[in-house]
DNA sequence: TAATCGTGGTG
DNA sequence: TCACCAAGATT
């Protein structure tokens, strides 16, 4: 029953795609591996000045690699969830140790660098190299639950069943469109809040608003509160160390968050995360 | 499995 | 206004 998405969802695509860098013929393997991370959970309007900037510092795995794993924290700038800079450094000096500086082309080797989960596998695998695979992210799962399951959201971890369906829509041919016209139209039509639907090439068929658009029923799908958490303690701290260039003393960082004991907390669990070190008692800096 | 990990736009 | 959410991964 599925196939009948196919057709009106990749013309739709084709009319109605975003000129994004990294989806251009040009882009190569490594800038497609670092827009994706750069993309983990973060939306694209904030990643595409950082990828351009990226792109122009370290055209190739080879450059990234070659800097101390804090120039890349330094220029990840305020993305968010920082580990992703160290994740792609390692990546970068992975791809140069392990795979003669070639962004690898198989699935299973993608899936083996840091930070490379089954999204970002499937998804490097398929746009940079024609790879066809299930490419579930959050716009395709909603897409699938709404038009074919008929259920307004998503269960919140990846099950069985939606890979088994996502598997079971595969096209024979160009399997990486079809892939990003999914992920297209749920970024752009299908949205979570307020979807659009008056705008959907696939409204008529659509299990979800056939059936009048039934709100969740399922238990809260939420709830991340983010003043006064540790979260955003590390982060404050980050920024302090980012924007100085060398070692800060810790006085620095005790002036950016009130509460001693979070503070620490929070510090040592950057240290311990790799986002920062001690070159000596009492400074602080990036690691080099 | 569920909690944790940043940041900023928005309905 | 403020809770929600954005091309997830890791433990």
């Amino acid at each position: 029953m599925g196939t009948a998405l196919h057709t009106p969802i990749l013309d739709w695509y084709a009319e109605k795609a975003r000129d994004l860098p990294w989806r251009r013929p040009d882009a190569s393997p490594w800038a497609i591996l670092v827009s994706e991370i750069m993309l983990q959970q973060t939306p694209v309007a904030r990643v595409q000045p950082v990828w351009t900037e990226w792109m122009e510092r370290w055209p190739t795995p080879a450059a990234l690699a070659a800097e101390p794993p804090g120039e890349a924290v330094r220029h990840w700038g305020r993305l968010g969830y920082p580990r992703r800079a160290l994740n792609l450094h390692a990546c970068a000096r992975a791809i140069t140790a392990d795979h003669d500086g070639r962004v690898p082309s198989s699935y299973d080797a993608l899936r083996g660098l840091p930070g490379v989960g089954d999204y970002t596998a499937a998804a490097v695998a398929s746009f940079a190299y024609g790879g066809s695979h299930a490419v579930l992210d959050t716009n395709v799962r909603r897409v699938l639950a709404r038009a074919v399951r008929g259920e307004e959201y998503p269960p919140k971890a990846t099950t069985t069943v939606e890979r088994r369906l996502a598997e079971s829509l595969l096209p024979a041919l160009d399997a990486p469109t079809w892939a990003v016209a999914v992920m297209e139209l749920g970024a752009l039509v299908c949205t979570a809040r307020a979807p659009r639907c008056a705008d959907c090439p696939v409204a008529g068929l659509c299990a979800w608003r056939l059936a009048g658009r039934p709100a969740h029923d399922g238990p809260e799908r939420r709830g991340q509160t983010y003043a006064g958490t540790d979260r955003q303690c590390r982060g404050r701290l980050l920024a302090v160390l980012r924007d100085a260039h060398g070692a800060v003393p810790k006085a620095a960082l005790d002036a950016v968050w009130a509460d001693e004991v979070q503070r620490e907390r929070a510090l040592d669990s950057l240290v311990a995360d790799g986002l920062a070190e001690v070159p000596d008692e009492g400074t602080y800096r990036l690691p080099a």
